[in-house]
DNA sequence: CCAGGTTTCGGCACCCGATGCCAGAACTTT
DNA sequence: AAAGTTCTGGCATCGGGTGCCGAAACCTGG
């Protein structure tokens, strides 16, 4: 079961393309020369990415499984919105070695116009596995009004909270827990 | 001050878009086969709308300032989350007559993916005009956690809400009333 | 009615991302 | 050494989008 070896892989492709993006600009920098950059050619680059945005990506997917299971291993009598805020927390805890990368890749996601429209189709899985959690809570279908609505909710809590954290820095985590706080509240006016 | 008249409008544009897209596909419609239909060329095409995608949007960015405007005229002492609820369900009414053109735009948006990438990217207006309705309820600037996170959870709400009403028909209205019903409690569980 | 200014139109060339096809390269096994 | 497998890379092609420029179609003033 042998075969012709692979002459790259996946994340190498990335991090040499973020490394492009960065000092060039994602639409300046064209797929020919990402390709040439890697010692491929254009066509086995999408191979291993469908597209250009997803090259951004990396293996989004395989953080989204992990995801799923942390939502599947909560206690049965933790509250569904604080198992929420949790583990979207945890899901971003990459480590202080990762943080660079992060901010590059969420800098680039939350600035380029091609890749925020692009964001929202990778996101989408992100959405079901919440959907899939609250529906299992709640006793409903996944495709019912009350898990499509507090999926995309995290969602837009998520980005925001990003695109803050982009613009103006300080700790992701910490933002990140005061904004699912805000949205547990029903983001009532300050009390009095 | 004379000059060529325009030979078509940019609603007529979109009408007949829509017929092709609904009858053949979003993406099975070629831009030229567009053009075509309408009875333009294709370059001519590309200078009533910046891309296809926005094709389907038609006026958006009207409904969008309409929208800002019933925000900044809700009373001073009404909480902040009942004027963005009211005013959302408000936005969103176009009357019976409008609703199979809404529907068939609605769909297209919630269901092909080029369209769904690029909604976030059209979204953005909107969700300024509540970031910056927010922001001045709570003294803060536009680009503040609270004002974005609230501007995204609302869109979040409303795109949850739109998907669950394409594909399960009912009242869209009641729908995104309930949906932000929900928001306002923060989703907590249901009570005992 | 004709010249000059103005606005829109349409065709051309071109760039870039993406895909189907296929021959050949590079490896493993028998 | 031959057969089988897997990956590679070049080619042709398609579709969306843009810059450029000449021409069409209107309005005005002489």
């Amino acid at each position: 079961m042998g075969g012709r070896p692979r002459s790259t892989d996946a994340l190498e492709i990335t991090r040499v393309s973020l490394d492009l993006f960065e000092r060039q600009g994602f639409d300046a920098t064209t797929v020919d020369a990402i390709a040439k950059a890697v010692g491929i050619s254009r066509r086995t680059l999408f191979r291993y990415f469908p597209s250009k945005n997803d090259i951004v990506w990396g293996d989004f997917s395989g953080q989204v499984a992990r995801f799923r299971a942390s939502l599947a291993a909560a206690p049965a009598d933790e509250p569904t919105m604080q198992v929420l805020r949790r583990c979207v927390v945890a899901f971003n805890d990459y480590g202080p070695a990762a943080e660079p990368e992060l901010r590059t890749r969420m800098r680039l996601i939350t600035t380029v116009p091609a890749l925020q429209g692009h964001a929202m189709l990778r996101h989408q899985e992100w959405c079901d596995a919440i959907a899939a959690f609250v529906a299992g809570r709640r006793g409903s279908a996944p495709g019912d009004l009350v898990p499509t609505v507090v999926a995309q909710a995290a969602l837009g809590v998520s980005t925001a909270t990003f695109a803050v954290w982009i613009a103006t820095g300080g700790d992701l985590l910490s933002l990140l827990d005061d904004a699912f706080g805000l949205l547990a509240d029903g983001f009532a006016d300050p009390a009095d």
